[in-house]
DNA sequence: CGGGCGGCCTGGAGGC
DNA sequence: TGCCTCCAGGCCGCCC
């Protein structure tokens, strides 16, 4: 489910309770995620004080004392959120981070493709699931020089470059289309056929909707929902990702649907081209 | 070697 | 109501 936006948006609500509490207790109740989850080191981090909530790709990064980071990743159906530590697991509760304030930090994950990790804080960059990610799209020096230079020998339709987390992170299956609709450029142009200025107009089209969708409280199309439990409006202002059919908003024009990749693209055929 | 596809899971929606 | 099929926001690994 959650792309760039929902997981900053689930960082900045994490943000005002996180940082001063304190882990008391590590309960794991369900390994399975993506990677098993690794209890000996998860429960290594009861005791330690939450430092800082940071957000690399679309993995949100828990900074602890002692030089440990916690990352969650939540996969296309997971959910992290705050709760009263006496309250009951809910169905597919994989693990709960018990605080010292006295409630729990726990996250549910039913498709299990969601991912918990406890790294070293130092050199976390270097780790294997790190290692190989592309451009923060939110970075002041992100643009469409960041894109051309990447795109630079090679080939395929440029939706998939843009969800290619090499090339720049946090754009998935959503925010794709979105960016193509905005930057006016259809879903499987070849990126070898790009010129300087569609690319500046396709960075510029990627910030926008991030930053959009980030100040609407993200995409809530079923199940995402912040740390308080709340949904986000940005599926409102969706302009094509799940309107096959309806009007282009711009041309009215109806919009269309491709599988692409085994992927759903939605895109106006005639203001993309 | 890079691009494309299947597979991993469960649940919700829609058709019959 | 119930059963069946299809589809879903991510990511990895295998295949060509």
């Amino acid at each position: 489910m959650p792309e760039l936006p929902e997981i900053e948006v689930l960082r900045r609500s994490l943000e005002p309770h996180l940082p001063g509490d304190r882990i008391v207790r590590v309960e794991v109740r369900n390994r399975e995620l993506r990677e098993p989850v690794a209890v000996r080191a998860l429960v290594r981090l009861a005791g330690r004080a939450i430092l800082s909530l940071r957000r690399r790709a679309k993995y949100l990064l828990i900074d602890l004392e002692g030089g440990r980071t916690l990352v969650v990743h939540l996969g296309m159906s997971g959910r992290l959120t705050l709760a009263p530590g006496a309250l009951p697991p809910e169905p597919h509760e994989h693990v709960a981070l018990h605080l010292a304030s006295g409630r729990k930090l726990r996250l549910r994950d039913p498709r299990r493709f969601g991912l918990v990790l406890a790294l070293p804080t130092a050199g976390l960059e270097r780790d294997p699931h790190f290692a190989r990610l592309g451009a923060e799209p939110l970075d002041p020096d992100f643009g469409g020089s960041t894109l051309a230079r990447a795109a630079a020998g090679r080939r395929g339709p440029v939706k998939s470059f843009l969800m290619d987390a090499g090339v720049v992170v946090g754009v998935g299956n959503i925010y794709a289309s979105e960016t193509l609709f905005r930057a006016g450029v259809h879903p499987l142009r070849s990126v070898g056929r790009i010129s300087a200025a569609r690319w500046d107009r396709l960075a510029a089209a990627a910030v926008a909707v991030l930053r959009q969708a980030i100040a609407e409280g993200g995409t809530t199309l079923n199940d995402f929902a912040d740390g308080q439990g709340r949904s986000g409006e940005f599926q409102v202002s969706l302009a094509a990702y799940g309107r096959q059919g309806e009007p282009c908003p711009r041309c009215g024009h109806l919009i269309r649907r491709l599988v692409q990749a085994g992927r759903s693209t939605f895109y106006c055929p005639h203001c993309q081209r």
